[in-house]
DNA sequence: CATTATAACTTGCTAAGCGCAAGCGATTCT
DNA sequence: AGAATCGCTTGCGCTTAGCAAGTTATAATG
């Protein structure tokens, strides 16, 4: 039984939070988009501290949703280098509308100029991130 | 010590998801604006089917948290009415997020025109649905 | 006016998820 | 060869979620 078979509902915001409704799976995804983080070692830095075991756990649930890849780095053989598909990457407006709300209400704080860019124009800047992501 | 003084980041991302990163408080969100809630036993139908404890512990910390207020109906002593603040209707684009992301990647169906105006003018959309709940 | 129903919770218990600390096998560096 | 690093895994305790039953206050019903 997949996980899709026992989703709750038909909605569609229901269906998102399934998957991406848990304490760290969009603050992976922040990490990979704006922290340029590659590789377990890049996440486990995040600022909100995530235990390993629920790193490992989380790598490979998003992978079987197909929001993340991950290959062995040519380079060392040791380390596995994870990168967003397009699935992943597409959750970006989700954490656009998050980080807006949150230094709106809560008084975060996002780098300079970010918001701003945003707010002005949305699809191109969702554009400039993802071809940023392609880039590197 | 406040909810704050133990905030994980600065993030806005962050900052926003310790509100909002759970279960249930967005789709309780989603209820009081597409689905016209207003009252615990209106939110208790979501076809997710929420806990009574839960739903209670969530309108508790939902209204602590300023994203709704609650009063009792002048109509029926029984029964409390709550409505959201700008605050919690201004989660409204991060719902947008999700839903349009779930529609797309995780086979959500939303009612019939609405992921579409929402991406043919988000803005126009927000004021449109924010000047609804206003009016009943 | 007594009874029944309804609204909004609360309580108790069990199950699931999160978080910390320690450990492990496979590389790679020195 | 020995030490360090990388990406995990394991074990355990704690917090949160979920289910079922019960409680109080108000309102409708006969």
């Amino acid at each position: 039984m997949t996980e899709r078979d026992q989703r709750r509902s038909t909605c569609p915001i229901s269906a998102a939070l399934e998957v991406v409704g848990d304490r760290w799976t969009l603050l992976i995804v922040r990490d990979m988009i704006f922290g340029g983080a590659r590789t377990y070692r890049d996440l486990l830095a995040a600022p909100e501290g995530i235990a390993t075991n629920i790193l490992a756990n989380r790598l490979a649930r998003m992978q079987a949703l197909g929001i993340l890849t991950s290959l062995p780095d040519p380079q060392d053989g040791r380390r596995m280098i994870y990168r967003l598909t397009p699935k992943g990457l597409d959750l970006l407006p989700v954490l656009m509308g998050l980080s807006t709300w949150g230094a709106r209400y809560e008084g975060g704080i996002a780098p300079e100029g970010v918001l701003e860019a945003w707010m002005e124009d949305p699809k191109a800047f969702v554009t400039r991130v993802q071809a940023a992501q392609a880039a590197d």
